[in-house]
DNA sequence: GTGTTCAGGTTGATGTATCAACCCGGCCAC
DNA sequence: GTGGCCGGGTTGATACATCAACCTGAACAC
């Protein structure tokens, strides 16, 4: 075949992160799921809303914070608005309304965090331990920079 | 609102992880979609089956391997084998069907994994360098068994 | 005012992931 | 043989992701 006759180590390295990577995402996901009847999309636009203080902010901060497509934010703004987490609010300028955290979302909210961090703690930062997790960090800060640097350049093409 | 008042040290560690897990997956995923017109999950399946010598192997081969839901496996091939990807094949147990690659399946894969093997090489591997890459490695290697212990623990309940 | 522009939002279509229900053919008991 | 069991596969329903097309109302030019 040519180009897979061996994997080199640092490809079995790049298999190990993503095996690791794929299994604590959906370990995760799961135990949101089966506590607490939330999904990650779900768990990430609650905690968003979180960060306000009133509950409430413009669609498009959500979508600022989340870097999500407007589309994607509006498809599971209105998954979730049936499901009575949040609401859409009409504010001033009728074109931007708002969303808004029911009172059923922010118990789900409330109930969820502690928990997920619980388990991020459990899976992740205790397991590496303060000196290894903060190369960890930085290691990915670096690669996450790279990244950056590749998108520009593809940009200015 | 209580827990939230102020991220730890470990916590903004985590979402740096995550911040660069998404982000480097989308990015590799983009790449995979618009440089090849295949999916990750294309990808997947597609490697897994030059694994074999003759091209070909038990569906059940190829869910051990990318540890898919046999379900989600079915409908992959299905949509694959629409595209030409793959194509099913009757084997002697008339339950247990193989999946072969045909000659445009094999093509696509070849010319992809070499594009797939560069990008991980330039955002990853080489940014880290081979000291920090095996650091990291490890970490990723220790999690994967903290995640394996954990669900032990939760089957034996 | 009237028309144009435009950022932000919604909608529809398609592909993907997951769960539950079902199917199916070899196997074993009898 | 006949019937039940069982593991692996398929199917359908629903949730999620992504792209393209479209809508909408404030703002600006004139």
């Amino acid at each position: 075949m040519g180009w897979e006759q061996e994997l080199s180590e640092a490809d079995r390295m790049w298999r190990t992160y993503i095996e690791m990577a794929k299994h604590l995402a959906s370990h995760l996901q799961q135990h949101l799921q089966r506590e607490c009847d939330l999904s990650a999309a779900d768990f990430e636009v609650l905690v968003r809303l979180t960060e306000s203080e009133r509950r409430e902010m413009p669609v498009a901060e959500v979508a600022a914070a989340t870097q999500w497509e407007k589309s994607r934010l509006s498809h599971q703004l209105t998954r979730m608005a049936q499901r009575g987490l949040v609401e859409r609010v009409d504010s001033n300028d009728r074109r931007y309304p708002d969303v808004r955290l029911t009172d059923k979302g922010y118990a789900a909210i409330n109930k969820a965090v502690p928990e997920h961090t619980e388990m991020v703690h459990a899976l992740f930062v205790d397991v590496l331990g303060p000196e290894r997790l903060a190369g960890f960090a930085q290691a990915c800060a670096d690669v996450l920079r790279a990244l950056d640097e590749h998108r520009e350049r593809d940009c200015s093409l």
